[in-house]
DNA sequence: TGTACATCAGTGAACGCGCGTTCACTGATGTAC
DNA sequence: TGTACATCAGTGAACGCGCGTTCACTGATGTAC
């Protein structure tokens, strides 16, 4: 505990810190990532412009900071889901919380998950708290399958197969569970894929004025996902 | 005929025009749309910025042409995708057509499906466009499916039975099949949701790294709408 | 075929703007004796 | 408790840049008689 002690500088410093990424965050739900501007959100706070460089060193450490945080607070709500008493959270509780995260805040979904930002390569550590998601998913996913060599689908196609197959070679990515199933391994990115596939199309406005409950859909796709 | 005899300015004009956008694909597969910029255009022509005024009234509307172009090669490539003497094209054709022109050209593919871009607002047109592609896809949809009442898979669960309830009463957006089966309009929407989900991760590139080949995972999905 | 005129492509200068970032500096806050 | 010094937050001016867009103008291309 002794290294929690802040003293009233640093509190400040990352006080400052927090409102400055808040701001960040206003800004790009407006105009999205690539217009993000460090003297808008000075000016904004009320601050000139060169103020902020105490704070960031530049304008690609604010938006690293951004991405971290966005694919933290998706991979706390994650762990999160199985800490309510309820143990291993099951397939459906995580395709909700992950519904949940992206319509609290399109824009940070699509930094996370939308058209990558020109010229920005995403540093280690996001792909550890990546990581991190995924093992809650994969333990899902084993559980969810008694039988290991049934996939989402009841009756696994030939095309299934094949990338069962593929996927039994190739677990690097799967670090935290090196001995998954290969029908584990490959519900975990089905579901990956398929809800992501709502929830772009979803979040981009491809359903608006189509008068439709994209719910429903989603809806649907969990439900190929734990049926079994 | 007599409307399409073009004067050798009406040919040129045409001709500079195709030519700006050319460059401004290459820009954008580079840094992306946001970073979309009339004078570098330009200058990669030999001309000087303002010269393009004389093709574009301003740079909202290269932006638009281009995502109506966007639009309407995919189109193209779903209408065509039935000429080849193949008759109707079946689903697992529409999707491989739909994989190849997004791996053709990622970043056309995220000007249409990626995050939207901020303050942009399709027009009219390429909303009908959408609709023919949408019509080509219910054609197989229809076709798919002998037995109306069976979703893509074999036994369709409560939530699939719900949203197809929920598309019985919802169907105006798709108009040119005023009297497909529910069953139809479900999965030409899992159809579009599943597929874009697998292409939109690859090619955000949130499989590499992870060493595995997203074309497998592609394919397993196919066959999930093409089983039955 | 030749001349007179109209059309239109492209130029160069200019406007105002906002951006990221640096620098030297002021003034407040904390630390050491 | 009080003074001397170091640390650090924030300012304002400045740099260079590229952007979209307008404007008056030149020069080439096409049209009409």
């Amino acid at each position: 505990m002794t290294g929690n002690t802040k003293t009233p500088r640093e509190r400040y410093r990352q006080q400052v810190r927090e409102e400055v990424k808040e701001k960040a965050w206003q800004q790009i739900a407006g105009s999205g990532a690539s217009a993000l501007s460090l003297n808008a959100i000075a000016k904004q706070m009320g601050m000139s412009g060169p103020a902020l460089y105490r704070y960031f060193s530049n304008r690609d450490e604010l938006i690293t900071e951004l991405i971290r945080d966005a694919y933290r607070s998706l991979a706390d709500a994650f762990i999160a889901a199985g800490d309510g008493g309820a143990g291993r959270p099951g397939l459906a509780a995580l395709a909700r919380v992950l519904r949940r995260w992206a319509l609290e805040d399109p824009h940070r979904y699509f930094l996370v998950y939308g058209t990558p930002v020109p010229g920005y390569h995403a540093p280690q550590d996001v792909t550890a708290i990546a990581s991190e998601m995924m093992s809650v998913l994969l333990d899902a996913c084993t559980a969810a399958g008694p039988d290991p060599a049934a996939g989402p689908d009841p009756a696994p196609g030939p095309e299934a197969r094949a990338f069962e197959d593929h996927l039994a070679g190739h677990r690097e990515w799967a670090g935290s569970h090196p001995d998954a199933p290969p029908s584990a391994l490959r519900l975990a990115l089905t579901f990956w894929s398929r809800l992501h596939g709502v929830l772009s199309l979803e979040l981009a406005g491809h359903f608006t004025g189509m008068g439709l409950d994209p719910g429903l859909l989603f809806e649907a796709e969990v439900d190929t996902l734990t049926a079994r």
